[in-house]
Parts: C-alpha cells; sequence; structure tokens
DNA sequence: AATATAACGTTTCATTTGAAACGATAAAAC
DNA sequence: GTTTTATCGTTTCAAATGAAACGTTATATT
C-alpha cells in the first residue's frame, strides 16, 4: 500500500508556498519603488540591525552565499548607497556602512516593510502572534539538528 | 527617529530562514538516496496526488514555471520513471504519469519524506499542529491578497 | 469555412547562480 | 622568524534559470 503524502498537507512543501508568496508580495514593493533587488535589500536590512559588519557577517547572517553578498554589496556601494572601508586592524575585511543616502533609503524602506507586516498580522491576534513565532523557533531548532553538518545553507535550494 | 526593524522577528525574513531550513534538510535526503533534484522531487510529488496531469496542471500546483517543469518531465520521462502520452482529445496537453518503476520510486521516497516529516513535528503536540496549520493558512489567504494580479508566484524570487 | 486569437509545451538566449580557484592577508605551527 | 595553514572577498566558469519567441493545436470571431 502507498503512503498517503498529502501535499497540502506536507510541511515542506507548504511553508515553501507560504514563504514564496510572501517574499514575492513584499519583494514586488520594494522593487518597484526602491529599485532594490532581494539580495540588495537584505543586505541592506542586516546593516540596519548593525553596523559596521564585514561581508561574512552578512552571509552569516542571512543564509547567502559570499558570491551573492559580494555581487549585491559592489552594486550598493556603486549606487552610492554604502560606504565600504578596510578594516584597521584586519585588511581582509570589509567595514561596511550605510553612506548618508543609503541610511535615508534605509529609514523609508524599513518604515514600508514593517507597515507591510503589520498589514500581514493584522488577520492574527496578539495570542496568535504570540503562538506563531513559539511554533517556528520550535521548527527552527529541531530542523536545525536534522541538517548534515557537511552541508551549508546557503547551498542552492532550487 | 528611524524605524525600528528587527530582523529575527521580521516575519517574511523568518519564513524565508526556516523555509529554506526545511527544504535543505529534506532535499539532501531525497538528492543522495534517490538522485532527484528539487524540481524533479516536486513534480514526482504532484503526480503522487493525482494521475495523469499535463504540465500545465503541475505549473499551477507546484508554482514553478512551465520551463522548469518541462526539463524535469524531460528528466523524469528519459530516466524511465515517467510515461508521456498525449491527450486524446487535445494534442496540446500531456498526460504525465508514472511508469511502474516511477511509482515503485515514489513510494519509497514519500514513505521516507512522511517519516522525515514525523520526525520534524514530533517536536509539536496535537494541538501546536493543529495552531501551524491554522496560522498559516490565515496568513497565506491574507498574503494572496496583496499579491498584485500583474505578478506570477512562478516569478524569480531570489 | 476562413481567419484571428488563445493555450500548451519546447527552445532560445541573456542573466543569475554558486562551487571552486584565486590572490591577499592573518594566524598557527614549528 | 620562517613556513604552513586558514580566512576573507573576488573572480571564473559551467550549470541553472526564466522571459520571450516559437511551432503546434485548439477555440473564438467573422
Amino acid at each position: 500500500m502507498p503512503p498517503d503524502l498529502q501535499l497540502n498537507r506536507f510541511l515542506p512543501y507548504r511553508l515553501n508556498i507560504l514563504s514564496k508568496k510572501v517574499s514575492l508580495a513584499l519583494a514586488t514593493r520594494y522593487q518597484e519603488r526602491f529599485g532594490l533587488s532581494i539580495p540588495e535589500w537584505r543586505v541592506f536590512a542586516t546593516l540596519g540591525q548593525e553596523q559596521p559588519l564585514s561581508s561574512n557577517d552578512i552571509v552569516e547572517r542571512t543564509a547567502m552565499d559570499k558570491a551573492k553578498v559580494s555581487r549585491a554589496v559592489n552594486r550598493l556601494v556603486a549606487a552610492g548607497l554604502l560606504d565600504r572601508q578596510a578594516h584597521p586592524r584586519d585588511q581582509r575585511l570589509l567595514r561596511l556602512s550605510f553612506s548618508p543616502r543609503g541610511r535615508d533609503l534605509y529609514a523609508q524602506v524599513a518604515r514600508e516593510a514593517l507597515a507591510w507586516e503589520g498589514q500581514l498580522l493584522s488577520v492574527l491576534t496578539d495570542t496568535e502572534r504570540a503562538q506563531l513565532w513559539a511554533l517556528m523557533e520550535k521548527l527552527e531548532r529541531r530542523v536545525a539538528e536534522e541538517i548534515p553538518a557537511s552541508v551549508s545553507l546557503s547551498d542552492s535550494l532550487d
């Protein structure tokens, strides 16, 4: 008897679809309004958390691979949105930070991203939001144990 | 004052990371054990739900674009895992179904996928699982309203 | 019926991707 | 202090990607 795999009740599948829809809806906005690609937005948002960061810091925080980060950073620097300096004590590292224009743009994009998230989450009560975070954290911890140590998160996924 | 966007409390970001980890953990298994790429596995799993299907049916059900589906189907047919016939009443459509070997392989892969999902979900109680489905469904319905009609889900995402 | 329009799946082609090689710098081993 | 090993970021190159063009078949319009 074949196993009964119901795709629309299969967590990896549903998670992929939901994540894709959310990313797409949001990406459409900041691409059209701010001219940022997804990798660029991710670099940007990461620097919004903490500055300065090296490229490698961004790789670790975003699960993008280092070539992709390198390219996104180069585009942002070329666009005058980031400043790139050498780290004074370790010449291998970059010290990436917002330029004045970058900081302004970040403020705009972040404001809009938060507003958008608010609209999305408005279908959930406070209790449900708390549940959502708790569930996602449990799953994330569990799946981290499942991932073979040899595999990098930044590996290709489809 | 800049908006306070905490990335690890920003749903699109966390959803992306979780989905990526889950897909990666699972993909690693069926790539190594069964030689299936992610697009191939998705075609396979879709046919596991219902047979026969046209390529276009698979496009709609998986949110992959039609070129990707075309390629995955061709590889699976070449590997002797799928049968491809012309639809009797509409020559434009394919009638895709498992070959005998494909059906056997699907049974194996599906069994393993379900077992793996079971391990993942074992960190949640029955109540929590029910919550998870309910929350994901609410979010998915909400985000569907947000996506501009002009944008296709199968568009590039990163 | 003849013509125009639309739908399906493949192919083409320019772009994106990421694994691996690379040069440059720093840390570790000896 | 010299040599080896490791780390950081860029570049290279082959493979994957998807938008658009295409050939084929079906449907709509006239």
